[in-house]
DNA sequence: CTACTTTCTCAAGCTCACTTGAGATCAAGA
DNA sequence: TCTTGATCTCAAGTGAGCTTGAGAAAGTAG
């Protein structure tokens, strides 16, 4: 079992047991600039407690559907060389928030509007209006380029 | 300007300018399954105006984080052959909204626990709880494989 | 020191959801 | 009939987000 070395790092291994991430998780973040990691001499990968909140940061962001690179323009707001401090996390929450609030928006607009075919029992393009929805530039997945303009009824 | 062929039948290219979809993606949903086309003694895919319906569904599907495996299920419960009826709408309507409340839930979840983290400053691994979200098998994009399983403090 | 585990880099591979390109064919208007 | 545009198939490419594999070096336990 390894042991922490000096100054409470923690090694690539101790993180990944941690978060639940894959070793190669880890460190594709790191090359990616999500995290990132000193170095021991030897040329391995030495964390810092708070990155771990950090990863755990990246796993939430994920899970709400936001893509890596929206998620590192969010971590921009914190400090790379010093450990972040209250403030500093909560900015990146309430900026967090709002586009959790605009998400959750979305799908309850998108859930009274399907309540409307339940009760019309149409689903129709014309009635409906499910076929104009905001957030046209959503990234949820792949997802096909060009999504719902308007279209005349079937 | 191509008039529609006999029956009320659509060709893929008035399928493509009526749903917004590109002509590649409605082939490939036909490859996939997801819409079935008929197909002229030439060979080109003709389809009923209810397939507008289908895709108009994969499109807001879609756009809720579900994987075309998903969509591709929720709409074995649609007629192929016959046009799809009010009953056979609801039933998919049913069962959509009972996974858009699920997701819109989660989401809220997760909101009311940032709201704590806010409060607290803090985002930290033992206090706030933000890291065992429910809705682990979830994927929206691609997404690590695996998911924030317990995690001990940082 | 030896043995063993962990980590390293770099290149290649994988899944999903499509798009792009080549070359051929179909169908409608002049 | 000729031409033009829409469509066809099939193979390959794309981008995001990782994973896998090979071969080497670092660190640790005995």
């Amino acid at each position: 079992m390894p042991v922490s070395p000096s100054k409470g790092l923690l090694s690539i291994g101790e993180v990944a047991s941690r978060t639940g991430l894959a070793v190669s998780a880890i460190r594709y973040y790191d090359d990616e600039g999500l995290v990132s990691a000193r170095r021991t001499p030897g040329g391995r990968r030495m964390f810092i407690r708070s990155d771990i909140r950090r990863l755990s940061f990246i796993l939430i962001a994920q899970q709400m559907g936001f893509s890596l690179e929206e998620i590192r323009n969010q971590l921009r707001q914190l400090p790379l060389e010093r450990t972040p401090n209250k403030r500093d996390w909560e900015k990146i929450s309430r900026g967090f928030r709002a586009r959790l609030d605009a998400r959750i928006g979305m799908l309850e607009r998108l859930r009274d509007r399907l309540d409307g075919c339940i009760g019309c029992g149409c689903l129709s393009l014309d009635a409906c209006k499910l076929y104009n929805p905001d957030d046209k530039a959503s990234r949820t997945g792949t997802g096909p380029r060009l999504v719902m303009e308007k279209s005349i009824d079937p």
